[in-house]
DNA sequence: ACAATATTTCGATATTTAGCTAAATATCGA
DNA sequence: TCGATATTTAGCTAAATATCGAAATATTGT
C-alpha cells in the first residue's frame, strides 16, 4: 500500500503510468518523454516495479514496460473503500453523522 | 495532487486520516494513538495540512483535525478517472486493446 | 569475436523526510 | 499574573530519495 502511493507521489512515475495506459512502451522510448538521464528514468521504473505498477518484458534488446492496471485498481479500490468513497457516483458514504450538524429527516 | 499522494505515502498518515473518518479529534488525542512524538505527529499534520486533506479548528487550547473527506474524494477520483478506473464496480475500462490478447466476440 | 544498441548498476552528491529533545507560543483557570 | 495544558517551532541526526556521468551487462547483427 504505502509502496503504491510512494509510487504515484512522484509526477515523472505518474505520467508514465499514463503513458503506459496507451500502450506498452519501452524503457528508452519511454525515457525519450522526459528531460532526465536514462538512468534516473531506470530508478522511476525500479519504484514502478517494486509497486509492481508495471511488469517488464523481455524482447530483444529492449524491456517492454506494461502497465498493471489492477495492481493501481485494487489499491484505489481498497483504500477508497476505507473511506467510504465511491469513484462512480463521486460521492462517500457518510462517516458516521455528527448529531449537532445532522439535518432532520 | 502531488502532495495528496505525498501525504497518504506515509502509513502514520493514512492512520491519521482513518481516525479522523469517524470522528474530529484534536492533536493530542490523535497523538496518543501512535508511538512517536509529539513534535513528529506535528509534523505529519502539516503535511496534511498541506494537503488539505484535514482542517484545523481552534477550539481554546486544543485543535481539532476535521478530515476533508471531498478532497480526498476529488484527487481520487480525478486520477482513477485518467486511468478509467471505476471504483465502485472495481473494473476499469479497457485502455485500448492489444489486437493480439484481445478475445473474439 | 566485435561493434552497436538498450538498459541497468555503480559511485558520488544534493535534497528531502522522519524522528528526536528542548524551547517557544497560546490559552485557560485560579 | 502564574501555573498547567496543548501544540508548534527550532535545531539537530540518520536514513531515504533524486539526480548525474561513467561503467557494466545483455543482446543483436555483421
Amino acid at each position: 500500500m504505502s509502496t503504491v502511493f510512494k509510487a504515484l507521489s512522484d509526477p515523472t512515475r505518474r505520467r508514465v503510468l499514463e503513458l503506459l495506459r496507451q500502450r506498452p512502451m519501452s524503457a528508452g522510448e519511454l525515457s525519450a518523454e522526459f528531460s532526465v538521464s536514462k538512468p534516473t528514468m531506470s530508478a522511476h521504473f525500479a519504484v514502478l516495479r517494486e509497486a509492481n505498477l508495471v511488469l517488464p518484458e523481455k524482447v530483444g534488446k529492449s524491456i517492454i514496460y506494461h502497465l498493471q492496471l489492477s495492481v493501481l485498481e485494487e489499491a484505489l479500490l481498497g483504500f477508497a473503500q476505507v473511506f467510504g468513497i465511491n469513484l462512480q457516483s463521486g460521492d462517500a458514504i457518510p462517516p458516521h453523522g455528527h448529531p449537532e450538524t445532522e439535518r432532520k429527516r
